[in-house]
DNA sequence: GATGAATGAGCCTTCATTCAT
DNA sequence: AATGAATGAAGGCTCATTCAT
């Protein structure tokens, strides 16, 4: 009797044991012999469920980002999803809730975008990223904000603001860190951006 | 006669071949034989002149760092650095400068960060970079924003959306690369700030 | 009730399956996997029946000789067999129709051959397959040639040749193998020996 | 002062390290260690100065057929020459002196033999050797045997003859190989062919 | 009997480092 | 001071074998 759905559960046991790894041991420092150890698996494994290790890689990556868009599809599910302010303050706190939980993730996203930039399948994965943050963000600037092109520079500024307060974050000293305080600067920007602009009906 | 100076010269050659390499192979593909044979010296001399290449890769972080520094100072000489708000839109201009000159330092400086969180020697050296940037921000607005609160929070606002506008840059595919408007509409956040707070006075 | 015979039909469609591997991924190419999924079975069968990959591909040269072994005996049962040069006209036939179903016994048959220097195994196999030929053409060649070590020399001299021709060959770019004349002139070479030393009784 | 010329000497050390091994070990069993570890090296070496096991394997290859050249031009700068049957004889000898010096280079020609259907390179290696050999032969009986379709078969059947009573020699268990008896076998060949088609001028 | 998930030894390759010259 | 030949540890990957089911 074959062992239905085993497939499935090792699969996400060893994105997890990746996701460690880079974490513990950085990129570089993250090979087949320290995910799979952490997996308490056998190194061939990975080449038998992921054809690779570049296939683990970019199946962690693809987690990561399920992740963080399940995040937002949940609170929007539980709030107010027909407002476009507390829509933007829900896209705001997605983006920030993977620093709750420590720094893991963290120093994963940092690595991979270190990577992506010399890495074919990362680079397509990250940009896809990047456009649905700006483009989440102007849907509801645009109905705070007559103005299409105010609206369009007010999504990109604040995509640039939260990856730009979660850059410098995860590069500073931990104690040095403060993410609540870089959430709630996030917030008043959009609120500065609708205040301003958002009268010029 | 003691071939005086020789040794600052080879070593400049070295660093400049290091960032070529890097933005020609990426980091990973950057080894310390694509080095050397840039600079059309031997392998060996890396060792030699910096240790190994853990010692190469920071002298060049450390170059790019320089040189972000003397670029300030040279604008800051040639313009009215009395000025708060011209010394504002310097320091953006200096931040944004590196991306005339194609790509290169672009890619280098993310492959740096990705890899500073697990390397003692660049996550210091970075650090005291994001310090400068903001700290040199903090300066000027303080001089348009009495309250220092504010004041700060512009400064590390400004700084985030420096970077995240790098950063989304640098990540999006060639052609949808736009520096000026990623310049322009940092300006235009600073002008932004003052005018909101500024008369708070 | 029990399976009766089941067991050895597993076992020929695993050899079909591993020579059939041989021919389309060569002999380095055929791994335990190529030869069970081509068998439709699961890759811990052939350790099942045949204790491992050695075994198998020891089985499947025990199947291609015992398969030269009855192209001959049914070549002598329809032929006239009593008749000494009809017999080594057989002979010749019986060794060149491995090469009239395209080329999937030739490539394996070399391949086995350059396994045999280095495999006790395969080496007995060989050998005795080799003493077979060359002690056939032996037994019609002496009711033809008088003079015993004549009779021995021509059987040796037609094995090498047959072998020579054969190799040569598999050897060659697929469009310059001419197995027709190859088999003419093993047979002309035979004619000729007879004609030269058959009268010398 | 670079070590001039230590990269011709190196190669040689590898190459005749690589024979030894296959010799030894076999074909499958030759790894970059085990040729390294013959000479008396490192295993990095390899890559280094050949690119890679593919790099070595084929310069052995290339080394043992410029072997076999060279044989026979030193046989003909010898020997008469100009002599079409006392050239055929020193063809005949130069195919077989490998065999003089113990079973070496046999089981090493088997191995690459073997190997050489699934193998680019060494297939195309093989195939030059081999049509080298058959027209070397064919120039010579041109001159005996008038009738050029006659001259051709002969070669044919000589070269045929040659590398059969090769192959079944190295296959054969240590004991029975007799070389010498191969050889005048090939050389009584032909003669043979020459009385009997020489004369039909 | 039969499966196929899992193992882990062994392979080739890369590359920072060393050191005799 | 500078070279570059040589090293060998470490990486990713393959694959015959094992064994619980």
């Amino acid at each position: 009797m074959p062992k239905v759905g085993i497939e499935p559960v090792r699969k996400l046991q060893l994105i997890e044991a990746t996701l460690k790894s880079i974490e513990a041991n950085g990129f570089q420092g993250t090979t087949i012999v320290t995910i799979s150890r952490l997996a308490g698996m056998s190194s061939g494994i990975i080449s038998h469920y992921f054809g690779g290790k570049q296939g683990i890689i970019e199946a962690a990556v693809r987690h990561l980002l399920e992740q963080l868009k399940q995040g937002l599809l949940t609170r929007l599910e539980r709030g107010d999803s027909q407002n476009p302010m507390a829509r933007l303050m829900m896209i705001v706190e997605t983006n920030f809730s993977g620093f709750q939980q420590s720094s893991p993730a963290t120093t994963t996203w940092l690595s991979f975008w270190g990577q992506a930039t010399h890495d074919e399948g990362l680079a397509r994965l990250q940009a896809v990223n990047n456009k649905r943050l700006e483009s989440n963000l102007r849907y509801s600037f645009r109905q705070l904000i007559t103005n299409p092109v105010k609206a369009a520079e007010a999504a990109r500024m604040t995509a640039a603001m939260i990856d730009g307060m979660w850059l410098r974050s995860t590069l500073s000293p931990a104690q040095e860190r403060n993410f609540r305080d870089s959430e709630r600067l996030c917030k008043e920007f959009i609120h500065l951006q609708v205040e301003r602009f958002g009268s010029e009906v």
